[in-house]
DNA sequence: TTGAAAGCGCTAACAT
DNA sequence: ATGTTAGCGCTTTCAA
């Protein structure tokens, strides 16, 4: 711990508020002479003297924290909170991640344990309905962001990918090439992403003039396990393999792809696979995978300043679509 | 914000001291009456009581926060940073994560950032040498704990994957098929990383009495350019291509995988790749790579659980090398 | 132009 | 078995 503001204002021979005056740069408003501030900036370099920012944030109730709560941090949210931290902290705010993932309770949980940490505002990937949101006693009282996951109605701010067209646009492109049999593997069916992914889906086939089964949709969950059960499910119904499956996600994809990999690869020289979330690897399997890659840069620097802008500038909170990228492979 | 410690020994019609007690756990110690406590623990659960860490930091002059400064938050570190979350938690700290994207000066700047911010320890993958480390004022003053990346003598803490012995591993394993010619991908020279993955290389060689040399070594930075520019150079030197490379960390073989298919997928039919670290989609690549996963959980939990010893328990720093799993394919 | 003092919410030594 | 009170380091109102 390095000097306090006391020890200082003691050898600079002056009163606490002088030096907290100079430190703030209120000089110039409080007309603290030239001499008491150099005197001070003097002193301050000397003994390194940082202001105590747990007695700032007490007295101030402010503690230039913002948390962000994700289910993991994968590639995608991993590169999300590596940019917000970056944003942040040119800023002068700090980010404190919390991994959920997945689990509502330990959202509950992680909320409670940001907020007794006093942050002054809330990124969150949440898991709740509206409902459950509005009821939560936390998040009535701060500014909050959600990202990836948004929540119907106008009166939540969010920054999230444009699921519908990122699914619409991948799906076109497939029923273009011909086909029109594909299979829809999902996620946690009562997330946006998920609702509106399906609704991509639904409607690129109903502009090809594809007619929708709903037997081929399936959503179970985000893990890879589930992918893995869903792959099983197609293909011990339909045999010799359908003409194409969606993945809702990465994690999905690779649970398809150890399916397929452990029964018969080649089933994947008949069955074409395209995937919501993109990575490099898939430049180099076998399997040409088209997939579309959520602007992960794009969302963080927005989250940040819509929050930064409520925060200091008593701004409102938006919403916010980022058009995500088709990767055509 | 929820209810302060005031307000609630206020409505329990206690004093504060007496609500800190309950509240910490220390009601037998002082002997608060049982039907005292039931009343608390029900008003504090009612108001949804927690008590404010900022205070509480403020006056034990500890923050339950531990800082984590990582080169970024790829895979490896991501989850490094999603397990040493939840150990922390667990325990009652917070971490703090912040990237230097392996500058040198990134990280000194983040260094000060943090302990502006009152962080009880740090943990580090560092790009200081050891004459940087201990001229740092202050690494100095707090307790460190390295991971990833060691540096020399027994007067500093970390814990890091046994890199020699996982690359000698992964060497002699392709050895032993026979293999020969293999040639070294490395990324930032004076890294522990790299010194000591070179160090199993020339010991696997040495074993299999195959002769080192100096010319199949390359070692420019960690970045997927880097990786696919150390390729293009092997190949432009060995038109027909060499027998095996390796690749000392999965951005190096990206930039392999991105030359090769490029320029003639075709090689790798008959040149081996093996790797550093591993990723899921390996597994479905057409060639086969040997890898060697870091354990990831294990390093977490272990640099945690000498921080916390380090914090709470008067313990010493100490040094552990946690070995890696070669993955066969 | 500067200082005194209150108070942010909590813990713990000391009292009762 | 529980209460009183000082004080952690800072900002800010009010006073001088």
């Amino acid at each position: 711990m390095s000097i306090s503001l006391e020890d200082l204002a003691r050898r600079a021979k002056v009163s606490k508020t002088t030096v907290s005056l100079v430190i703030n740069g209120k000089s110039e408003e409080y007309r603290i002479s030239k001499e008491t501030q150099k005197k001070i900036q003097v002193l301050a370099k000397e003994y390194n003297f940082k202001p105590n920012s747990t007695a700032r944030a007490l007295r101030l109730k402010k503690s230039l924290t913002i948390g962000l709560i994700i289910p993991y941090l994968n590639r995608h949210f991993g590169r999300v909170a590596e940019v917000l931290e970056q944003t942040a902290r040119e800023a002068g705010y700090q980010i404190i991640i919390a991994i959920t993932d997945n689990f509502l309770e330990t959202e509950y949980d992680l909320i409670n344990n940001l907020a007794a940490r006093n942050i002054d505002g809330l990124i969150l990937a949440t898991m709740m309905n509206r409902d459950q949101y509005f009821k939560n006693p936390v998040i009535k009282k701060m500014p909050v962001m959600l990202i990836d996951r948004r929540l119907e109605g106008d009166d939540i701010g969010w920054v999230v990918s444009d699921d519908e067209t990122g699914t619409y646009d991948l799906v076109s492109t497939l029923c273009k090439e011909g086909i029109q049999d594909i299979h829809f593997i999902g996620g946690i069916q009562k997330l946006s992403t998920s609702i509106d992914r399906l609704k991509g889906y639904k409607k690129a086939l109903r502009d090809q003039g594809i007619g929708y089964d709903q037997q081929k949709v399936q959503q179970t969950g985000y893990a890879v396990k589930d992918g893995y059960e869903m792959t099983k499910n197609i293909f011990q119904k339909i045999k010799q393999g359908p003409q194409a499956i969606f993945t809702s996600a990465i994690t999905l994809l690779e649970g398809l792809l150890q399916y397929t990999k452990e029964h018969d690869s080649e089933m994947l020289n008949i069955t074409r696979v395209i995937t919501y979330d993109d990575h490099p690897m898939l430049d180099y399997l076998q399997t040409p995978i088209i997939s579309v890659r959520q602007n992960a840069e794009e969302i963080a620097k927005k989250a940040f300043e819509v929050m930064h802008g409520i925060l200091e500038q008593n701004k409102e909170f938006s919403q916010e679509l980022i058009k995500p990228k088709l990767i055509l492979r």
